[in-house]
DNA sequence: TAGTAACCGAGACGGTACGTCGTGTCTTGCC
DNA sequence: GGCAAGACACGACGTACCGTCTCGGTTACTA
């Protein structure tokens, strides 16, 4: 009817898709087997295999299906606030409780299998690296920090401790933590240790 | 004989966790399995499972019977120094080529096995953040930070984009590396932005 | 191509069940073990779990699939031959060197497991007696046995000596102790004891 | 204290059997297991193995200790009624709901354990038989039974088709089974078939 | 419009590992 | 020195998924 091409097949994958994450919110991701998924939508194996090649890379699908909109920066004028707006999304999507815990599994997992850890970066975590990066740049070439600003480098500082609290420390990701390392970032630790 | 107390016990245990790693090494993680780990040390099944409830668990604790001596700082009055030789020695373990990969696949496994991520926290992560945010006081006591130092923040600023760069990015852990967020946190990124 | 129904499925039954009689009389009942018999016969063991419900169950079947024939009587005329010839087979079968061993162990499976025993009844001994009732009902209404000749206990006394010996004092089974009982039960024991 | 040479080890001895047959009784003796003898008889598994080499020896040596009296048939002169009499005690304990499964689980044990069949043979089986022969014997030398009188076919007659119900049909053994048997040993199954 | 190829559900299949249970042997320490 | 307690190596249990495969029964393109 429509001008879709493969109607049958986009279908299934959606729906595999779909349950993939409805089931991995109420049983977990360790739990989560590409067995029952199939059972639970109705499809056979073999569809779920002919598309992905493990229970990860059908759940990175999955995780990376739902955020159409995308996390876009607005250039306000305003680094600052523009990078605090969007890490809070960033945080709020890591952390919340709908998908969180299957994005910090899906993190899990990469460590075991690199196709995973590979697919992840390349399209989750180094688009939202380039955009921040982007932003830093376009701040420092705007005169708004200092021709040696590290823009790598102070991309790692805001998303490290995050992510280290995230897989590490466990801890609840809050707003105000983003705040203060935003704060650590741009105005400093205090003055250099006298050696 | 000797004093040894549970000498039957303690041998097994040693040895269970010795061919975990030596097999863990061989394998990788993901392929590691307890079976395995039964048959090539020689033990019972249930042997490992009177001990630990887990793959993970079970080498987490081989891991932790590493270091015995443990990483400590020594103070020579020089807290960049001090860090540096710390973290270096950290990041050489982490990364190595013998135990990192056990080591990031656990990281990986407590993703999904909270009693894991507990533990781990508990026995290597907190300690290693313990000694390091004492270190920092005592450099803040001495003057040679400012009294409003954040030193758990700063602590996650050294701790954070490491362990991003070990997870997340699964790039290469380098001295340089270290040295650039030392340089950057106690040296600072330039100037604050102007909003 | 034919007309066989279930070809992958039937191929793998029979392909299990001849590795079960196979290493039965290798091994013997006892040692035997699902987990053998699939590694044997090169099954998963859900296959063999997916038909059987037990290593009873198994060997019933199994055992079962041997006399494909059947022992059916023929009808000579003279009843004590039909039966003396009909008994020497099922001794010959129960006693053998190749089965009797299983056949024996199987027995003893069902007096732990009614359901073995419900089966084995229904498929194997209820049958034999069955066709021994029918022949001896053909010579009583031909008038070869008086009106009152007790159908079910003769069959009892045909049986149950064999068994007895079979199962309780595990002597060989021969053939002239079969004479014996076909003549003790047809010429009598002698004159009855005066109270 | 008593003259009572082993006092520990005969009171150990009887815990255990007295333990087994209550545990058999509630669990069956396919759940039987050495192990939770042990436990619940307060008894450690080496206390139980120096004693008894398997499951079904401990089991045999129980339940013989349960008849001390045994069943001696008294010679009132009328043979049949003494087997009657001798028959209905036997029929009672194999038979009844207290002890009759576990017996019946025994002969099944026996039928792959050959050490279980011979020692049963020798204990229960044999002794019971060699009275039945002897009253049989004492009969035929007073001239009750013609000289020719079979006696260990009788016996054969008499115990067969009993135990062929018992562990074979599974049907339940009845005193007017008995009854019937008797009646036809010495009575007849009528006029011989004419070949 | 008929044929035909791809896709699909269902699930059988050979495997591997799971975590549990019981075996029979052993060691330890109490009494 | 017998005993309770239970650790130990071993082997099998029955279950769960894996990833591959075969089987028919629809689609939906192609000729």
């Amino acid at each position: 009817m429509t001008d879709a091409p493969h109607r049958r097949g986009a279908d299934r994958t959606e729906a595999i898709m779909r349950t993939t994450l409805e089931l991995g919110r109420e049983i977990g991701y360790a739990n989560l087997s590409i067995e029952a998924v199939a059972a639970r939508a109705g499809a056979g194996k073999h569809t779920i295999y002919r598309r992905w090649s493990s229970k990860g890379a059908l759940l990175l699908d999955s995780l990376l299906s739902l955020n159409g909109p995308g996390l876009d920066y607005p250039d306000t004028g305003d680094v600052v606030a523009d990078l605090r707006a969007q890490i809070y999304a960033a945080v709020d999507l890591l952390a919340g409780a709908s998908f969180g815990p299957l994005f910090q599994a899906l993190i899990g997992e990469a460590q075991h299998d690199s196709r995973i850890a590979a697919a992840l970066n390349e399209r989750f975590i180094a688009p939202q690296a380039d955009k921040t990066v982007a932003r830093l740049k376009a701040a420092r070439d705007q005169g708004q920090l200092s021709p040696g600003f590290d823009l790598d480098l102070a991309m790692a500082i805001l998303s490290g401790p995050l992510y280290f609290q995230l897989l590490i420390t466990q801890e609840p990701l809050t707003h105000e933590y983003v705040d203060r390392i935003l704060d650590a970032l741009f105005t400093g630790m205090g003055p250099r240790p006298r050696p």
